[in-house]
DNA sequence: CGAGGTGCTCACCTCCGGGTGAGTACCGCA
DNA sequence: TGCGGTACTCACCCGGAGGTGAGCACCTCG
């Protein structure tokens, strides 16, 4: 999946979307790029606490084959990979707005516990 | 994870909306509640071409206790069962409205196939 | 001189979402 | 009489998403 392009008949425009976001930490991602801006690549590692590096990888490749993310590649002595939002996935995160909106309503309501991650 | 509240910890909003729309066939379930308002459980197998039985079930229960779809039985001699959405269904399919329209222009961008449901 | 950080890749394994197919209790229709 | 429809449940299996841990090439800091 992450080396093929998923393009796959959709019912909607729904599955369409929500297979751009199916993966455990891609949400998470656009999230985190969206409030950081610009992030290296352990610096996401570190805002997503949990993931794992391949997962990080595998999302970010398919985020960027998606069309989602920028992957800017310094070659420089130490490694240096800057990942960024694409205007696709800034209009994503837009999109994904509402729905936050709706999921926090729906934590107040069940109640449930939320990670509040620190942000150093 | 059909019989137990899911409630875990969510990073934010997103998760806790994308948990409960997780599932093949919730988003589309959610639609095809909102396209017809109350619908009988063969009219929406018959309406979501290539679901299981044991899947729509299964999905509906969840959906069911996650408090997003009502779910009323006659106790006909031919059973019947009919399926609607509550407010938080509603709400929530509002929110995915704005997803839809990403999607759609996702679609239109990557030239997918598009599976056009015949509405009997 | 070694530990640790950077951005990965590769191999392996586990778990569970989802599919398949059968069974059920009752009815109507041919 | 028996087939098909209604609304399920149950048992089983498979594939893939996702986790674990190692290795790598190079550098800097203690």
């Amino acid at each position: 999946m992450a080396t093929s392009a998923r393009q796959g008949p959709y019912f909607c425009g729904i599955d369409a979307a929500m297979d751009v976001v199916s993966g455990k930490w891609k949400s998470l991602i656009l999230w985190e790029l969206h409030e950081h801006g610009t992030r290296r690549f352990a610096e996401l590692r570190r805002g997503l606490p949990g993931v794992s590096e391949k997962m990080l990888v595998q999302h970010l490749r398919e985020m960027e084959e998606d069309g989602l993310v920028d992957r800017e590649v310094y070659p420089v002595v130490p490694p240096k990979v800057e990942y960024s939002l694409t205007e696709h996935g800034v209009s994503l995160n837009a999109a994904l707005e509402s729905l936050a909106v709706w999921g926090r309503e729906r934590i107040e309501r069940i109640g449930a516990d939320k990670i509040t991650v620190e942000v150093a």
